[in-house]
DNA sequence: CAGATGACCGCAG
DNA sequence: TCTGCGGCCATCT
């Protein structure tokens, strides 16, 4: 049992923000992945909002496919409507609810 | 320094 | 499938 919260140094959190733009930079065309699990591959699991942040406030590199990530439930980020566009070209299908159908495009990070 | 916020998550109901 | 709620934790007010 966890009785206390580790808390990141500026320079882990650095690094932090370096992981995941790594992370999404690998993320496959035609394939999403979540917050969470980015979290958990820059080895700071419960940090998922952390990630939303960083994406949202990470310069609009060309090169940065963040519009890859998308929350659990396959739901696009609120307030960027472009996001389903941009994926939509890519092949990505959304379910009738407006949600990205994850079980066919969830990407796993395998190697 | 206390309370509110958010590109989140997972579990009920 | 959808909504609500509690938990989460760095930042913002």
């Amino acid at each position: 049992m966890k009785d206390y919260i580790d808390r990141m140094t500026e320079n882990q959190a650095r690094q932090f923000r370096a992981a995941v733009l790594n992370i999404v930079s690998q993320i496959p065309r035609g394939q999403v992945t979540t917050y969470g699990h980015i979290a958990t591959l820059a080895e700071w699991p419960s940090h998922s909002r952390m990630v939303g942040r960083t994406l949202r406030y990470a310069p609009e590199a060309p090169d940065l496919p963040c519009h890859r990530v998308v929350n659990a439930v396959g739901r696009t980020a609120p307030g960027w409507s472009r996001q389903r566009t941009l994926l939509e070209a890519e092949g990505v299908r959304f379910k009738p609810n407006g949600h990205v159908d994850m079980s066919r495009h969830l990407w796993e990070h395998f190697d």
